[in-house]
DNA sequence: ATCCATTCGTTCAAGCATGAACATAATAGT
DNA sequence: ACTATTATGTTCATGCTTGAACGAATGGAT
């Protein structure tokens, strides 16, 4: 009867996935920095990244988009909005939801940001083949599938 | 002379690195769920799991290798300490540095919340290879590496 | 010995993210 | 039509993380 189960340390799945996640830390830790003299969190980024993609969508697809809680997207709007970088209009058939849209300044902010976190993936990810890439790409998708039926 | 660069969607890399992403947030956001019931955050098991893989460390080693400020170590460390899982003990020959050690509690508490986190990883990487997980481990590895340099 | 720079840990204020509680609007059931 | 349920967005208190400023201890240079 021992307490210390097969530790996890000697499983490949275990220490395989600790490398994603401290290779994700470091991403967005230096994209932080990187992003920082646009005055640009990651978190607005993702923003302006998902109503460039699609326009019009309400803050409560908005928050689904991005994991994150409504109250959250609520906190985060103002401060983009008052920068001009996006708008807020009442729907007309529901009067409950918003719809966001990005302003001219938002979408040239938003190209000058993507510049930026481009380079930053090139280079992080320049040490994979097209192949290797795809393949990472694909199994990623299948454990966020996994994970939201829990 | 237009704005719109070539767009990052239609990067493969980009792509496959936004499904990373996801898959990291999406993991940890479960796994915070999964720990809960043994008041446990994943922050705090970090902690919990380099104390018991390197007994005696400072605050100062913790913070490394966890990639955070030291300041947050020392928020965060009082709160696990007054729980009993891990002792504070100053050095004899640096009387700067307290050196962390796991005790008999919070190795008790680690091996629980380990259980639980084993067998959440299992299940998202279910569907990997083992030659794909050894893969995504090794290139996530480069990835942390070459950011690091930056 | 005495500075000077460096390192370790702490404190503090600020910014973010979260979840619960709420208000308003829409929808479904009767 | 009327009520109950659901959906959207907001408010608020809480907790986490950060970075700058600080104090104490160490080590090195002269």
């Amino acid at each position: 009867m021992n307490i210390k189960q097969e530790l996890p340390w000697d499983n490949p799945r275990f220490r395989n996935w600790v490398a994603v996640a401290r290779a994700c830390h470091v991403l967005e830790r230096t994209l932080a920095v990187k992003l920082a003299p646009l005055d640009l969190k990651p978190a607005q980024l993702d923003v302006l990244m998902n109503l460039y993609r699609h326009p019009g969508m309400s803050q409560h697809d908005l928050a689904r988009k991005l994991l994150v809680g409504r109250s959250n997207i609520t906190m985060l709007l103002p401060q983009l909005e008052a920068r001009g970088l996006l708008r807020r209009e009442g729907d007309e058939k529901d009067k409950r939801v918003l719809r966001l849209n990005l302003t001219e300044a938002g979408e040239v902010l938003l190209m000058r940001a993507l510049k930026v976190h481009m380079a930053l993936i090139e280079k992080a990810m320049s040490q994979s083949t097209p192949e290797q890439c795809d393949m990472i790409g694909e199994q990623m998708r299948k454990i966020a599938d996994v994970l939201k039926e829990a």
